[in-house]
DNA sequence: GAGTGTGATATATTTAAGTATATCAAGTTG
DNA sequence: CAACTTGATATACTTAAATATATCACACTC
């Protein structure tokens, strides 16, 4: 195997785990092999058993496969055609995982519930776009936001938090923000902002 | 890697390897790995690295790609219609290198150099169907009277073999031998049997 | 029968993959 | 700041892949 190929393969499994969030830990647990291994494979280190590989491969949701050469365009133009699939980047992962755990800490407050819960729908209607969000700010300026509920905003913080999220789906919805635009994987449509309050 | 998987790659790399026509020595020239290796690979006896897979899978003209789980059976039926172009088989084209040998044999004999061009002209058509042929008993049949002109048959027994080479050309090419007939890989039509003689 | 080819198998040796476990430096969180 | 997470790295050990070489049984050819 050339350095080249093995570059390749190293590359192609650190990125698959890092499309699907997953620690080294978290794969080593899923694949059964050791984490450190699994650093010395993703950094091209060891010349991996082709069961070490299926094992990795497959909790990466991966298959192994060998192709006729000449296939070989086909099968890369099929394996990026379904890796363009927007997914949610690590950080996006994070923040959305952490602003999750701010609403169930709000929930436990026990106040102003019907507002509480319109902040969770429109929390599970923002998480419906988190494939398309490539910059966390509006994330973490909501977060803010909702702990300042705890510190004295009350229930207007509450709500204040809640259009901050509608206005961030509507604006992934219209890919209006900095995204990249040619990434709505669906048709434009347009939304109410004022279904409720 | 669960034991069907490795038995998988291991009918594949040995189903390629016939494919191709080569034995295990030829293919332990071609890809660097001693024959006694490929020999338990293709059993199944080993857990073999990466860049030996990668070596053997080159040699094959094979590559080795990880592909997405919800792209495999994409990615299995491109591999599939590559590999559904009819090839010869290996027991074909041992039929076809000793008929090549003994055809060359009488040309050496220099008997009746317009009879023997005209079986070598055949014998090339022959061989354009080669990917086609799936018994061999013909073949067999047309080294058999070519073997006579050396032994009495002379002329006439050479011109036996041409018609037999004929024959079997346009069976093939009409797909009415005992083939099977949805390989053919051409639409159906009639030749000539009497451009000669 | 001698010679050749083929795949399977054996032997001895070297090399490194794989494993378990621990630790480190850096980053993050509350 | 303490606690936790993360990926990289180290150590010691076991296991087996890989290699070189040879041989065998069988099939085929002349």
């Amino acid at each position: 195997m050339t350095s080249y190929e093995s570059e390749k393969l190293a590359a192609t499994l650190k990125a698959a785990r890092e499309k699907k969030g997953l620690s080294q830990r978290a794969l080593s647990s899923r694949a059964g092999v050791p984490q450190s291994h699994i650093s010395k494979i993703e950094s091209g280190a060891v010349n991996l058993t082709v069961s070490s590989l299926t094992a990795i491969a497959n909790a990466l949701d991966l298959e192994l496969a060998l192709v006729p050469r000449k296939a070989a365009p086909a099968v890369r133009t099929i394996t990026r055609s379904v890796n363009d699939v927007p997914k949610a980047t690590p950080e996006t992962r994070k923040e959305i995982a952490r602003l999750a755990k701010q609403v169930d800490h709000l929930r436990s407050l026990e106040i102003d519930t019907p507002a509480v819960e319109t902040l969770q729908r429109h929390f599970r209607e923002l998480r419906q776009f988190e494939n398309l969000i490539r910059n966390t700010d509006a994330l973490r300026s909501i977060r803010e936001t909702l702990k300042a509920v705890d510190d004295a905003g009350g229930v207007s913080a509450l709500r204040e938090a809640t259009n901050q999220m509608s206005s961030f789906r509507n604006a992934l919805a219209h890919g209006l923000t900095e995204e990249n635009r040619t990434r709505l994987p669906r048709p434009a449509y347009r939304l109410d902002g004022g279904d409720d309050e």
